[in-house]
DNA sequence: GATCGAAGAATCGTTGAACAATTCGACAAT
DNA sequence: ATTGTCGAATTGTTCAACGATTCTTCGATC
């Protein structure tokens, strides 16, 4: 038996915390739709269906605030977050300002390569038509999108957004994809970065958001 | 009198929780400088200095590490964050997206206003011959453009990020403050943003920008 | 004398219990 | 119908404890 870590490389393993995995599962339930928005959580009963303490899921519960995807309500409760006035036209406002510019910025061989793999995986769940292989697909695309820029921060702020827009438009967007131009879209997106048209690209990823963001008002009723 | 409440707002009081007043301390005493970068901090000494218990201590915590002011090192403590590589270019680059972004778009008269007495006040810092404060109009100015777009999500990047840069740039920036042109340019950029010529305005934020990164750059030698 | 390893101290991660403060729901009184 | 009161439920916070991990010290070995 080897008696030091000798050969293999030293890494950092660094096993998530229990707080972090309760975050973790708590996110998944939310993307999931099984807690849907205004639902309450209660600190006791979600500490005892996961067989931790209170303490843990308290500070889940702070990291998920920090992500806005549950509200404190002092002395009140946690609840999941709901979507208020002006949280899509926030949300899309957003969207434009990192998507727009990341893209504009253009990006290495490789990252342009991981966009095109995100257009090719939605065609696949196109033609497979599995439509949450699809959404997933087009938040892959998104991703991409800001993954040209290579930032931590502008990554981590995506990694929300997109998590908000799953809480939110869990089901909902399932009319959305309906209108399924948006793979064509991608595509013309993804071609004219290939191409190096970094304005034409980013014109185009424009008004997809903006279009995309009057059909989600029209959606939910605004 | 109005028998119910007529009038006045349903203003929740909201008293700040005990771990919000830590966090709001500990973030204070980091943008003041009180606390440098790649300081430990302690959760017992902390919680004994502030009054409060180790979990309180740690809420706070996890609430300044998701705004990337310290740093958890699993099973080994809380460390005020350090500039590693790539990290100035990072924070422009969320600057860049959102700031352009949100000048771009314009705001109404009220906004444009609320720039318009940032560049005022850092005229009269620069009168007055108060760094200090000439630091703080300028911080004012950029949220103030960011504020333009009226959205909760991009102020509170913005205000994270105006929060790191107080971390990392505390008294270094003394010396780019040397190079006064800026407050010109601010004057500038206002002037272009009352004017409408948005384009232009975001031009000349975002070369300011550029150049205010690269100084950043040749200030903490990378 | 430098390297290695093992015992011991310090700190973190997590738990469980406790208690005051606040909110909520029901029920009675005006 | 509004107000007031009481009790139950939940949150905010503290405290004490313990295993696990890391850091430090200090010998022992070569």
């Amino acid at each position: 038996m080897a008696p030091t870590q000798t050969g293999s490389a030293r890494v950092r393993v660094a096993v998530p915390s229990v707080a972090e995995r309760v975050a973790e599962e708590l996110r998944y339930q939310l993307a999931e739709g099984m807690l849907l928005p205004g639902a309450r959580l209660t600190e006791a009963t979600i500490a005892e269906d996961l067989g931790v303490s209170r303490n843990t899921v308290r500070e889940a519960f702070a990291e998920l605030a920090s992500e806005r995807l549950v509200v404190r309500q002092p002395n009140r409760g946690v609840f999941v977050a709901t979507l208020e006035a002006g949280d899509i036209h926030d949300l899309y406002t957003v969207r434009r300002a990192i998507e727009v510019s990341s893209i504009r910025g253009g990006g290495s061989a490789e990252r342009v390569a991981a966009v095109r793999a995100a257009v090719d995986e939605g065609k696949r769940a196109a033609a497979a038509e599995d439509n949450d292989a699809l959404g997933s697909a087009n938040q892959h695309f998104h991703g991409a999108i800001v993954a040209l820029a290579e930032s931590k921060r502008l990554d981590t702020i995506m990694k929300h957004v997109l998590a908000e827009m799953r809480l939110y438009f869990h089901k909902a967007t399932a009319d959305a994809h309906f209108y399924s131009g948006w793979l064509e879209e991608n595509d013309a997106i993804c071609a004219a970065l290939e191409a190096g048209e970094l304005e034409r690209a980013g014109e185009l990823l424009l008004a997809y958001l903006n279009r995309s963001e009057e059909q989600q008002l029209t959606v939910h009723g605004e």
